[in-house]
DNA sequence: CAAGGATGATATCGACTCGAAACCAGTTTG
DNA sequence: CAAACTGGTTTCGAGTCGATATCATCCTTG
């Protein structure tokens, strides 16, 4: 591989970690704390399979009974609701409440993104390619699993109009589902 | 400004998250916590002015109690020690010892900027120069007081040769004190 | 169908971190 | 010299997190 040179590489890092340090307080904001925010927009951007607390645990790189706390902790301020599932009665939804929602319109982050909107065109591409493979030789070193939508996932079956469906579940998928976040993501042939 | 397109900002903004969530795991190595990491990292770059408790403090962005707690912990394990200054004694220097640095020789954002380095190599340029657009965006969003080095700091006073002095302290700046980080430091005409 | 094991979720406990406030020692100001 | 201020530490309470135990439900196997 090219040897990047030093001064860039050395930058690079230290510019994410004050990144994330700026971040971070920002990520207190409406007495919530980061797990909590997380959870949130995750919540917002996960299909039907994903919205359960293990799920979370597994996205959030913790324990259930960490991401339990948190769920609890959401839920006791009316941002998210538990729903009883039918099909596995241990199972459990959860959902965004119509409060939550406001909430996460008013997510911190949006700074970040708001900052990253005011870069040269050109740039922006740019910057999220080169982070996105930055993020992939991370991804190696650090236990984290792979999350994906399953637009790229291996198990996506496409059928012959525009629809498709789940290898795995067998579950038809409209095309909004396929945008979202799935635990099960495998990366595969179709999305290589 | 030229709206960036929407994509790339929301897929930056995620991004960043991602890295800063995988590399938060990193941080726990040989038994230390993030605050605990930059500490050594501070230390290891701050100038003589700068390696003290409450300048620690406004750096993490914490309180100075919390700070020498911070402090307290890395002393026990060998890692700093604390130096009586003899000028003003109530302030204490910190340092890092022997250990210290051998243990910082293992940051693991060293990992990170690993991964930096195996970026194309003219991505690398482009990469840091977003990022830094991006954190000066983001920066009069947060209360974060700017740090930066003697070289390009307000006060810095050159004289005739290669020499420099401090407008503040009135010390005269060796080459290597003036790539360090400065509490005191203040944008200013120099570096602008 | 019964028994045993796996799985989703929750509760409990201890270790730890952080921020606020009280506090001490040394310095500066009046 | 007294008062105000400043650098640093200590203490205390709130809150978070991870590990473990527990409960309910599902699944597999005989």
């Amino acid at each position: 591989m090219a040897v990047l040179n030093k001064m860039h590489s050395a930058r690079i890092s230290e510019l994410l970690d004050r990144i994330g340090r700026a971040t971070h307080c920002l990520q207190f904001a409406d007495g919530l704390n980061p797990a909590q925010w997380e959870t949130l927009r995750y919540l917002a951007r996960a299909n039907r399979y994903s919205r359960t607390p293990t799920a979370l645990a597994d996205y959030l790189g913790t324990t259930k009974g960490t991401a339990s706390q948190t769920v609890r902790a959401l839920e006791s301020k009316g941002y998210i609701q538990r729903v009883k599932r039918t099909c596995d009665r241990r199972s459990v939804w959860l959902e965004l409440t119509e409060t939550g929602q406001t909430v996460l319109a008013r997510d911190p982050m949006a700074r970040l993104e708001y900052a990253a909107s005011a870069l040269p065109p050109d740039l922006g591409g740019v910057l999220a390619d080169g982070l996105s493979s930055l993020l992939r030789g991370l991804k190696s070193d650090c236990g984290g699993r792979e999350f994906g939508v399953c637009a790229q996932c291996g198990h996506l079956d496409p059928t012959a109009d525009g629809e498709a469906r789940c290898g795995l579940t067998g579950d038809s998928l409209a095309s909004e589902d396929r945008t979202q976040i799935c635990v099960e993501f495998r990366a595969g042939p179709t999305g290589a």
